[in-house]
DNA sequence: TTGACAACATACCCGGTAGTATGTACCCAT
DNA sequence: ATGGGTACATACTACCGGGTATGTTGTCAA
């Protein structure tokens, strides 16, 4: 490798480490008080930095949003999707994204909490029509994500161990329980893993059962690559 | 009646008159594009008026969320309440709660998008502590909302109807549900009440068959107050 | 008829914030 | 050493929007 390439190599990184710093403190940031709310100097503050700093990889806020927003559905695409992608029994692989879905939400909690607000659309309405095309691209990665379940049921369906009639309800109301830690789970200090195992375990029994067409009880010990 | 109280009277019918119209438009616009993004010149202009007719019965912006919020929060508490009280077989109340839940989703959706806002807290942290002080009253309403729900559930839980390890988690689920299609429902001009009943149809089944302990068909003919 | 009050509209102030223009220190290849 | 590019900080502008102060019009009671 050249000193060039070598050169180069660490110019990326350092542009690389820059944004994540960045993208770390605006997922914070969003998280605590929102989009609107969030100001570029409260980000660049938690820097102990200048607005500068943020603008100087970000064109404008609502770049960074996006950004924010996109490495959180990358997180959960990148874990969900080979999952989905198996074959075997409907219930294990459905168990199995299930508790790494729940895993993401309370280890990636601010990314999460921003994918949320975008879903919910606080910003849709005033924004210029550049923005409102990347929105709709984040909107496409999000129904991407919800169609990995949804194959997921119908699968389940087919073979008589889930039951329901419309897959897009189904769908909604299994994320809706998956997602819902979000909204209330906070990093403690002494943050047991305990806990967190128990939230895991639960709500994926609530998720699984709601579409479950047996009370077998669901096998917990199936999967432990979480 | 006297003359004075007559009018008296008619006084204060149009105050309510003229702040129902108020808290309407502003219920919309809070849904449409959240609290920080809307502007008191919004929701006057939604009503053909200036800032003077919305500062003229609200202090400030965040008393007319409140109000909004509190409002909607008013509907839920005042149809699930008395339903919650009351003696039976905790299935069918459970049933009954959920079906009433679903349906005051979909009838007064602006106003329970702004519950949802207020209870995601997206304006906490910036706020003065007067308006600390109103909030945490909103989230005690919201608080008690969810006990009559735990409350059921755990009556189920008793007669073994139900099951589920923390009443806590087992209520968030159930609501997580039931606000689910509060997210993506919108109105459409050929509001089909076929439509709104499927909703209300299959999501309850998702809530109750996710803290159910059988298969047993849940009796979906049980209940027809809706 | 008149005065008092309600129900607004108009005009204005001002703080906060997105975005920009510019400066500066530092590194690095030549 | 030097010129250029990176990675920021500083200083500034422009505008939006919450809140206020002040008009204007209609209504009703005395």
């Amino acid at each position: 490798m050249s000193a060039l390439a070598d050169s180069a190599m660490r110019q990326l990184d350092d542009i690389d480490v820059g944004k994540a710093l960045i993208l770390e403190a605006a997922a914070e940031c969003f998280m605590e008080a929102g989009f609107n709310a969030t100001s570029i100097d409260d980000v660049a503050a938690r820097l102990g930095a200048t607005k500068g700093r943020v603008y100087h990889y970000y064109r404008s806020k609502a770049d960074l949003f996006f950004d924010v927003h996109r490495t959180g559905m990358q997180i959960n695409l990148g874990t969900i999707g080979p999952i989905a992608g198996q074959h075997g029994d409907p219930v294990a692989k459905l168990n199995r994204m299930c508790r790494s879905h729940l895993y993401n939400m309370l280890h990636s909690l601010s990314f999460q909490r921003v994918v949320m607000q975008g879903v919910e659309m606080h910003m849709a309405g005033r924004t210029t029509p550049k923005e409102r095309e990347k929105l709709a691209l984040l909107m496409d990665e999000r129904e991407q994500y919800e169609l990995f379940f949804q194959k997921t049921l119908v699968e389940g369906r087919q073979s008589g161990v889930f039951r329901f009639e419309n897959p897009s309800f189904a769908s909604k109301a299994v994320l809706a329980i998956l997602n819902n830690p979000v909204i209330w789970y906070q990093k403690r200090k002494g943050e047991s893993d305990a806990g967190r195992l128990a939230i895991i375990d639960q709500f994926t029994r609530f998720a699984m059962q709601c579409v479950c067409s047996s009370t077998d009880p669901i096998n917990e010990t199936g999967v432990s690559d979480v």
